[in-house]
RNA sequence: CGGGGUGUAGCUUAGUCUGGUAGAGCGCCUGGUUUGGGACCAGGAGGUCGUAGGUUCGAAUCCUAUCGCCCCGACCA
């Protein structure tokens, strides 16, 4: 039982400038968060509960499921992310310590860096204390602060530069393993979410720079959310945009006969699909192939598509490239022979084929069949151009953005598009960190192999804006019950009086004792403002009591977001609210 | 890192174009009247106008540099 006046809890009537978005404006006015910079802040008494709050339910839900929790340092010496696998893509977004030697009477200091996650840590620890697949499975969990120095942090708590993450590691002896595990926490995540009170779906998704064989995301649907997911109801199709992908190109597509003999022709200053799709060309986008350059590892690469489609960039993870990025103009000319829009992949036009480290194609080119494409020559294109017969297509692959409306993979029917906050995430990781850093197991046949990995995120500090920004009203937050700061507040009207301020402590009691986290409005304000910030911090359950009440021996119950009041009799006061707040604990 | 915007009291801001005593609301302090949905009256404290240079008799205002913050893009839990 907390009093308000003995809390701290600083409300604002305005919403501060630097906030855009509901969930931002609501965290700062509430009191839940300050700011200390550009993704950096202060959990104030009230945000810290539901912090604690939100850990505790994650901590017991995958304690349920096999979970084993502990706390790895933040600080990493920078020697284990060299020798891992992704240490060229993370450094970017790692805070690095100085690596300057002056003055602690070292010649060079050690170098350190802040943990974005724990895979580089985790696996190290696991190889020396795991060896036998006796101890396997095992999953290590902790909850604590993670660092990324975002280019751009966002939006309060959604994408900030210190937050609070659980992450999970799993090892397993083999894959069959490493797949119950993913989905044993695919069914914590799903039961964490629940409880708490928040709609979040799974969603399938790219593995980025996780790198990995299979991904979940678990998104929040949300207008202000960064990702799209696509999907469909009915079939129960639903992914990132990044991973999305359509039955759009048939699987028994036949292979297109030649139409002709390729043909070279001159399109001066038509450089772009839309100007060879116009007069006096007429070429339709999905008659033309179109030529993008890549450099994956320093090398260059093609990709061709359809004229019509774009390129899904997180796609070309799928390739291998540890990074890759569009190459520039004057990479690209000594290569194929021409600037761009003039590019094409046709057997014996590119200047220096040798260079290219493959060509990738996407599979609706098989639709174009026979099209056009640039000429590696500047102002000219070539027509006849089969798929087949005239593209030296290193690989096929999904390489093309789906659009909304086309078939989904699963059953067909078309596809829809909403935006979604990513809240959690899942990788089923194989075993790119334990041959890296050596985890390898002895099997019952004194054989060794290398665990199989999954890793795990849940962002904490991330899902409390979530919760908000899908939980709240023009008044404020509607926390769910199981993650309120308080569940019920005891709204004192006249908190001089001994009646008043006797009654809120008696049925504060009994209210603790039936489960609530309960906190008393003590101060000497006008009620308008306790109305006002009772709603605005989003207390789930609220009591009143007032001496105009007591006059007619009554208290008031009312639930956050509901219109009707319950007047009490106060006899039956004590045992009515203890009565309400078993069944919200019970429902939640 | 590219593009756009913005920095004035604890918070929200006016004033900047067109240089001339820095103004308001909220909050805070004192006194009074109030007291069931962000009260009212009277008085008061609080600002080197992000920072550093420059132009000028004179700069919040014009110029240059720099830093912070916000938004859009590429990345992420």
């Amino acid at each position: 039982m907390k009093y308000w006046s003995q809390f701290f809890i600083p409300t604002l009537k305005e919403s501060p400038a630097d906030a855009e978005i509901a969930s931002h404006k609501l965290l700062v006015r509430a009191g839940l968060v300050r700011k200390l910079g550009g993704g950096l802040y202060t959990y104030m008494p009230l945000g810290l509960r539901v912090m604690q709050k939100l850990s505790q339910i994650c901590r017991e839900e995958l304690d349920a499921a096999g979970g084993i929790e502990l706390w790895m340092p933040h600080v990493h010496p920078v020697e284990n992310w060299e020798q891992g696998p992704r240490w060229a893509a993370a450094r970017e977004i790692m805070f690095r310590t100085d690596h300057a030697g002056a003055g602690k009477g070292r010649s060079k200091e050690p170098e350190f860096v802040l943990g974005p996650t724990h895979e580089e840590v985790i696996t190290p620890l696991v190889k020396q204390e795991i060896t036998s697949y006796r101890d396997l499975p095992k999953n290590f969990y902790q909850i604590g602060t993670k660092f990324r120095n975002e280019i751009r942090p966002r939006y309060g708590l959604m994408r900030a530069r210190e937050f609070v993450m659980m992450d999970a590691y799993s090892f397993d002896a083999n894959d069959d393993g490493a797949v119950k595990s993913y989905f044993a926490m695919k069914a914590a995540y799903e039961a964490f979410f629940k409880r708490i009170g928040v709609t979040a779906i799974a969603v399938e998704a790219d593995t980025g720079v996780m790198g990995g064989s299979f991904s979940h995301e678990f998104m929040v649907p949300a207008e202000i959310g960064d990702d799209d997911v696509i999907y469909n109801e009915e079939s129960g199709y639903a992914a990132n945009r990044e991973k999305a992908t359509s039955a759009f190109v048939p699987a028994d597509l036949a292979a297109a006969a030649p139409v002709g003999v390729v043909e070279e022709f001159a399109t001066p200053g038509a450089t772009t699909i839309a100007a060879l799709a116009a007069q006096p060309y007429g070429i339709a986008g999905d008659q033309q192939f179109k030529t993008l350059v890549y450099m994956g590892d320093g090398k260059p690469f093609l990709v061709i598509l359809r004229g019509n489609d774009d390129l899904e960039e997180a796609k070309l993870g799928s390739l291998g490239f540890t990074l890759f990025r569009a190459a520039t103009p004057e990479e690209i000319e000594p290569v194929l022979g021409a600037k761009p829009g003039s590019l094409g992949a046709v057997k014996g036009t590119t200047k220096n084929p040798d260079a290219l480290a493959g060509i990738f194609a996407d599979h609706a080119i098989r639709l174009v069949g026979n099209g056009v494409t640039g000429a590696n020559k500047d102002g000219f294109h070539l027509k006849n151009v089969n798929v087949t017969r005239d593209l030296a297509i290193t690989k096929f692959g999904d390489f093309r953005r789906v659009r909304v409306g086309e078939p989904d993979p699963k059953g067909g029917r078309p596809l829809s598009v909403k935006r979604g906050i990513e809240v959690g995430h899942i990788f089923k990781l194989g075993t790119k960190y334990s041959e890296k850093f050596g985890a390898v197991y002895t099997d019952d046949a004194k054989q060794n192999h290398p665990m199989v990995m999954g890793c795990y995120g849940i962002g904490i500090s991330r899902t409390m804006q979530a919760v908000i920004e899908q939980s709240h009203d023009a008044d404020g937050i509607i926390w769910p019950w199981a993650v309120a700061p308080f569940q019920l507040i005891i709204v004192v009207l006249d908190p001089s009086l001994p009646e008043t301020s006797g009654l809120a402590k008696e049925l504060g009691g009994i209210a603790e004792k039936a489960g609530a986290d309960v906190l008393i409005d003590d101060r000497e304000e006008r009620p308008g403002i306790k109305f006002k910030d009772a709603d605005l911090i989003g207390i789930p359950m609220r009591v009143v009591i007032g001496s105009k009440g007591l006059k007619d021996g009554v208290i008031e119950l009312k639930i956050r977001g509901q219109k009707d009041v319950q007047k009490i009799p106060v006899a039956e006061a004590g045992e009515r609210l203890a009565a309400a707040i078993r069944q919200a604990s019970s429902r939640s």
